[in-house]
DNA sequence: CAGTTCCCTGAACACCCGTTCAATCCATCC
DNA sequence: GGATGGATTGAACGGGTGTTCAGGGAACTG
């Protein structure tokens, strides 16, 4: 993905969705790299490949284009990572995959995992902005109930206990973003290991299962 | 704390250290209620009753003056709660405490805890600029360590199971800053109560002691 | 009581950036 | 192939804000 299509050198127009994707797109690279504060409509444009005046054509005002970017940045890991989870067979195998997803830097395929800073842009922009709050709260909601899914999924295969899904979920879920803001900070007493290794130990603990060494082995891929 | 002082209707001249101090009080008040992005000088002058111009008297620059207002916010928070937990008896109760402390709108007495908020401004503002990025790493240590002095204490008292207390602490705390987050986003399905049973419940479970019902009671002032 | 130093003010400056808009370009259709 | 309409440009406008600065004034010093 983030193909620059060098072809397109200048004329080369393209039907609204594909400019309005492409410049969502481009909103959400600039924000990871520059941080919503320092971020231009100009720098977005030129991230594009088009004019200033281009952005404001598709988009009512630069605070809805970046609205918009935000939850899009996170729909795109949410997708992703629901993909890749729903191949696997066990409930641990999920549960393990997903916090391996979730740690950043923990699998080299995917950079720094990038889209960590854009939550704290979402959490930051929520404090006062109602619209961004709302969808927050549904972004949250929806990474909660993936976990709880896991959960269920786990409980009626009998790997994990018995007990209210959405109540384990919350914690787990919670601790995976409290311990990601470390990591993602380059904290040097929090690695991505030692993240991942106390997510699946409290884990582990909350849901009832036994470790096995091969869970805690780092960088795996996965089958 | 926080008195407008309105006697000083105009000269009253006041030496360096108060000065220094008024207006990073005055900035943080602004940060917490408007937001990193949305401060301006002028709104931290009015804020301290002084002009404009006095604010980068005092301070090279305003990204200085928002570096320094944010570190000593959150050093506020720390010597208060420092002070708080040193008073209690035993260890448990100190982890009690901590925990009402650092669910924001448990206690009453203590508005929102808008620490949280600044907590935000200073991970997204941490993720650019180093300086600030240091400053987080020095604070978040001394937060992790509050917990684990209290882990240290508690195992020496035979109320907590032995092990490596830094060990123990990360994960609480962790899971403190993730849930602390949901809380202050006012996210419908995670309470300040819920927060508070979930964080005492991990740390039993983490440091194996037992939950009397008294400690899931809501809203005690403790003794 | 002059002189010096420091505190403090508020207006002016300079720059940055979101937004607007008239003009241009390019498909597509008649 | 001329006309139509949407897509695109880039320059200009305008508001906002960090920073500077010349000056006023209070306290302290000798």
């Amino acid at each position: 993905m983030f193909k620059p299509e060098d072809d397109m050198s200048s004329g080369a127009p393209k039907h609204m969705k594909d400019r309005h994707q492409e410049i969502l797109d481009a909103a959400a690279r600039v924000i990871t790299e520059r941080g919503l504060a320092e971020t231009r409509i100009s720098d977005i444009a030129e991230q594009a490949g088009v004019s200033p005046g281009l952005i404001l054509y598709y988009f009512d005002s630069k605070d809805r284009l970046l609205a918009e970017a935000l939850t899009y940045a996170n729909d795109q890991f949410y997708l992703r990572t629901s993909r890749e989870i729903r191949r696997l067979g066990s409930a641990k195998e999920q549960l393990r995959r997903l916090i391996d997803l979730s740690v950043p830097g923990y699998l080299p395929e995917y950079g720094r995992l990038d889209e960590w800073a854009l939550w704290i842009e979402v959490w930051v922009r929520a404090l006062r902005d109602p619209e961004t709050a709302k969808d927050r709260e549904v972004l949250d909601q929806r990474w909660r109930a993936q976990i709880s899914d896991i959960i269920r999924i786990g409980q009626a295969s009998g790997e994990f206990v018995a007990g209210d899904a959405d109540a384990f979920a919350l914690p787990i879920a919670a601790l995976i973003d409290g311990l990601a803001i470390q990591v993602i900070m380059n904290d040097s007493t929090v690695t991505a290991e030692r993240m991942h290794r106390s997510c699946m130990e409290v884990a582990a603990h909350v849901l009832g299962f036994a470790l096995e060494p091969a869970d805690l082995v780092g960088q795996s891929a996965g089958a």
